[in-house]
DNA sequence: GTGGTCTCCTA
DNA sequence: GTAGGAGACCACA
């Protein structure tokens, strides 16, 4: 080794964890032996080799070696015996991939290195010593923050998954510190993952700040008594000895001794029949072409290699006769048709051809070019049915970038056609000369593939099948195809079996629950969390087997739940209140809403100062610093340390701290706990509201929620990314939020509510005749309730009085029991009982009603709303008590809450046409389950208004007549607030 | 990094 | 007492 020379250092056990995680189980085809790991790490080397021969990077190595941890006892274990000691058994199914992966290195001519006694990465910091003595530069390939203190002069870390060189600028920018005081700094913090104990309460920006301050560890361990904050100060002094202990243990063995000496580790050209032998023995399709490819050798003229494997885990055989094992009955193309003519007939015949399904992923088609694209989608105009999937760059359908469409004709019947995909190695192959189609195949040009496309997508003829169609609707949508006609399987299914127990809609559950079949998921595809890598950048192959299989699970599944709709009497359900609505809030997410980035700004930059004042209060009336965001800690504070009274636990067994408790101290004269809850409001509504909404602004200043349609059980929307449906309205400063909502200018925002629908419901299925003539008189309802329960005049009523009837009434819609009426009005459990037994004598039909529900939804396991939307409820039936008066609740509110939403769906479903059809421009934004938003020109606002109040207020009709009326207030202005 | 708990915002 | 979403913290890998 020599100046200019250059050492790669590959962290092979690092590596081979990385791959391990970062792909889905995968088998030896021929004897099920686990090959995920072997294969990961494999093709990562492979790039590693591939990217070193590129000599024009100038940084190719001259040597190079693999580094593996050799046992799990090393000298550390003697300075500490806890060292690594949470630390669990690798995954069994990883163990006997060790000894492969050895054999994959030697296959690649690299040499493999390890050595008792040591860790991986004392040999890597050996190693670097020597060479960098010997003038030469070393690349640590690895990611690992404990080689970080050996950066520095010639030593950079390369990660090569983020595909990221770290110098010491980059040490900086990442812990704060050069990578000399890196060791200090690690010592300080500690190491969960290592079970290195560090000093508590230190974090890494803590021991950052720290060693800038005091320069080294000793000196920061010396000086300690000069720390202000009183814990930090306690605990360097108590652990001091710890951190010098952590020191010792983080500290790399730069001067170990070596089997294997610097200059054996000169690379050689790879012996590309070796290397090939191997990779076909594993079964590496893929990467045994490309590695034939790159180093010209011949795959087929390479005879296999004999791995040794001991005892390979074999996996259940595949059974060659379920393909073509007879359909259940009735699902035969003959004898369907004749069964089919009555619904539940199709239902079962459906069932059974689900049952019976098998996938092939290897049947599955990647579309390249134009003509094949026509072809296939010929097919869907013989059938008249398309499922279809958009995969897009972004989870958002705002934001995300088509990358391909899959489709399925038929069952099995499934093609991919990749529109944006780019290469999978990303800005490293800018350097190389292969163009991405050289490397990753033809792909048809987007704009050709969508003239081709947009015909068929809008043909009235083809049925258009997805699974939340909203979002490819949306896709399709910004690239200007409007998908019709279409089914929605989610929708589809949350008419059918929207209920409580069930946790969801979602394409891989529904697969799994109707087809017995689960889907390669998207973390299997594209793996997760750091590992994460865009779908576009996947291999194309695999995305197809993935894409193709959604479409085919798509088709199936609506192959399954159509039927049931008309077997079940859910049809209308479906086609008058979940279908419809989908286009609509699809333009409503597109268009978003506009906010004034400066009003949120100013509100933050209000928020932080009265928040840094309220901290140091806090601070000084602790007598400690300490963080108030932490419950744990505040309850600490608050009866441990000031043993303040009254403390009650939460179901953790910690001491609960949230507002009603803290409000009780307060009221017993403590000062910190008010001070508590304001900076908890204020921290809300700055991380929630003020600091976070900026970050969901388009460049037009706009924010586009996305509307969930099947999330709730009784078919209210909800909102996410950002959730618009919670914007603060109850406090003064909150509502200041509202006040950034706005409407461009010439426009101005309309809010229009119904005003108490769900009580109006309530009083009409219920049929109570005092509440349905207050409301047809346009009386106070809560006043009138508290007049008729406690027996005061409506004029001049007390204000806490009609506060308690308004509790009650909400109460009742929520399926009331004493303890939460109690809990609500702070009063004790007997006198709520008395207010609910009152109430129950005042209005007998309340009671009726409730009775009867629960008995409806024990004996048919759900309840209904008056448009015959279904809530299933089977834990009705519980043998566990509080579940089952959980359930009874809800199968009350149920109806109540569902038939409000109902209701506000069908006015939105009505609400664009009305507009159209009177001429005006009105834009409708937002939902927030009892009111809508608009945008609307300054002089339609007039004309505006009633049209959308009477589309609200007679959105029941014709279905439903209610017995009373629905008052729905509007009104316009510049911002949320004001409209509101 | 992931998942659970706690708290708090809405109708 | 109903129905949601989300941020912060913290323990676990």
């Amino acid at each position: 080794m020599k100046k200019g020379d250059h050492l790669f250092l590959v962290d092979g056990s690092a590596y081979i964890f990385r791959a391990y995680h970062a792909l889905p189980p995968l088998t030896r085809k021929s004897d099920g032996l686990p090959v995920g790991a072997v294969s990961g790490f494999c093709n990562m080397l492979w790039k590693l080799v591939e990217e070193s021969r590129d000599t024009s990077v100038g940084v190719a190595p001259t040597h190079f070696a693999v580094i593996f941890d050799h046992s799990s006892t090393t000298f550390r274990n003697e300075l500490y015996d806890q060292y690594k000691a949470n630390r669990t058994a690798p995954p069994e199914d990883l163990v006997p991939q060790f000894a492969v992966i050895r054999e994959a290195v030697r296959a690649f001519d690299l040499p493999c290195i390890e050595k008792q006694g040591y860790e991986a990465d004392d040999l890597i910091a050996t190693y670097t010593k020597q060479a960098i003595a010997a003038g030469g530069d070393v690349t640590i390939v690895s990611s690992d923050k404990d080689l970080m203190q050996l950066v520095g002069p010639g030593v950079i870390l390369y990660d090569q998954m983020k595909d990221k060189r770290l110098g010491p600028e980059e040490v900086k920018e990442k812990f704060g510190v050069y990578p000399e005081k890196m060791i200090d700094l690690q010592a300080l913090v500690g190491d969960t993952s290592d079970n290195v104990p560090g000093v508590p309460g230190i974090g890494p920006k803590t021991a950052a700040q720290l060693l800038d301050d005091y320069g080294d560890l000793e000196t920061l361990l010396e000086r300690a008594e000069e720390i202000k904050q009183a814990k930090r100060r306690e605990n360097l002094i108590a652990f001091a000895e710890q951190a010098r202990l952590s020191k010792r243990l983080v500290t790399l063995d730069c001067d170990m001794p070596l089997d294997t000496p610097l200059d054996d580790l000169f690379l050689n050209e790879p012996d590309g029949e070796k290397l090939i032998a191997f990779l076909k023995a594993m079964e590496f399709t893929t990467l045994t072409r490309r590695v034939a490819a790159t180093l010209a050798v011949s795959a087929s003229d390479v005879e296999t290699a004999k791995i040794d494997v001991d005892a390979p885990v074999r996996g259940p055989d595949l059974d060659p006769a379920a393909a073509s094992r007879p359909a259940a009955v009735g699902a035969g193309e003959d004898g369907a048709p004749r069964l089919a003519l009555v619904p539940a007939m199709l239902v079962e015949s459906r069932k059974g051809e689900a049952a019976a399904a098998s996938f092939d992923h290897s049947a599955y088609l990647t579309i390249r070019d134009e003509a094949a694209l026509r072809d296939f989608l010929a097919e869907a105009t013989e059938t008249g049915i398309l499922a279809f999937d958009t995969e897009t760059d972004a989870l958002s359908a705002m934001n995300g970038k088509l990358v391909g469409v899959s489709f399925a004709v038929s069952p099995g019947r499934a093609a991919y056609v990749p529109l944006g995909h780019v290469s999978p190695n990303g800005e490293a192959d800018l350097l190389s000369d292969k163009s991405v189609e050289e490397e990753i195949g033809p792909q048809i040009p987007l704009e050709t593939a969508l003239a081709v496309l947009k015909p068929v997508l809008e043909d009235p003829a083809i049925l258009k099948v997805g699974q939340n169609t909203k979002y490819d609707y949306l896709v399709m949508l910004r690239h200007g195809i409007v998908v019709a006609p279409f089914d929605d399987t989610m929708l589809i299914s949350y008419a059918l079996d929207a209920s409580a127990s069930l946790s969801g809609h979602g394409m891989d559950e529904l697969s799994e629950r109707f087809l017995g079949h689960k889907p390669i998921s998207f973390k299997d595809l594209c793996g997760s969390g750091r590992n994460a890598r865009p779908i576009a950048a996947c291999e194309i192959e695999r995305v197809t087997h993935y894409a193709a299989e959604d479409a085919d699970v798509t088709l199936r599944l609506w192959r399954v739940l159509t039927p049931r709709l008309a077997a079940e009497g859910l049809a209308s359900v479906y086609e008058r209140l979940e279908k419809p609505l989908m286009p609509v809030l699809a333009r409503m997410e597109e268009r978003g809403i506009m906010v004034d980035r400066q009003i949120l700004s100013r509100l933050s930059g209000r928020f932080a100062q009265k928040q840094g004042g309220l901290e140091a209060e806090i601070a000084e009336l602790a007598g400690e610093e300490f963080n108030p965001g932490s419950p744990k800690q505040l309850g600490e504070i608050l009866f441990g340390k000031l043993g303040l009274p009254g403390g009650k636990k939460t179901k953790g067994g910690q001491w609960s701290t949230d507002v009603k408790v803290l409000e009780e101290l307060a009221a017993e004269g403590h000062p910190l706990p008010s001070k508590i809850v304001e900076w908890r409001q204020l921290t809300k509504l700055k991380g929630t509201y003020t600091d976070t909404l900026p970050n969901h602004m388009d460049q037009r200043g706009r924010i586009h929620t996305s509307y969930s349609m099947a999330s709730t059980t009784t078919g209210r929307l909800s909102s996410s990314e950002p959730n618009l449906q919670n914007i603060p309205v109850r406090t003064e400063e909150g509502r200041a939020i509202r006040t950034a909502f706005v409407a461009p200018e010439g426009k101005k925002l309309v809010s229009a509510d119904y005003s108490q629908i769900e009580l109006r419901i309530l009083a009409h299925i219920a049929d109570i005749p005092q509440l349905k003539q207050a409301f047809v008189e346009g009386l106070d309802i809560h006043a009138m309730t508290a007049s008729e329960m406690f027996g005061v005049p409506v004029e001049g009523m007390p204000s806490d009085v009609r506060r308690r009837a308004k509790a009650i009434n909400f109460g009742i819609i929520y399926g009331i029991s004493a303890f939460g009426l109690a809990n609500q009005l702070a009063i004790p459990r007997e006198e709520a009982g008395l207010y609910i037994r009152r109430y129950f004598e005042r209005f007998p039909g309340i009671r009726d009603y409730m009775d009867a529900t629960k008995a409806f939804a024990k004996q048919h396991g759900y309840v209904e709303t008056l448009f015959g939307r279904r809530v299933h409820y089977p834990d009705i039936k519980s043998p566990n008590a509080s579940m089952r008066a959980f359930n009874e609740r809800a199968a009350i509110n149920a109806p109540i809450q569902g038939t409000a939403a109902d209701v506000i769906r069908r006015a939105m479903i009505r609400m664009e046409g009305a507009l159209d059809e009177a001429g005006l421009a009105a834009k409708m934004l937002l939902q927030v389950h009892d009111e809508l938003i608009f945008e609307v020109p300054d002089d339609e606002v007039e004309a505006t208004l009633p049209l959308v109040a009477k589309i609200m207020a007679e959105a029941p009709l014709p279905r439903v007549n209610l017995s009373v009326p629905l008052v729905v207030d509007a009104k316009a202005a510049d911002n949320w607030e004001a409209a509101h």
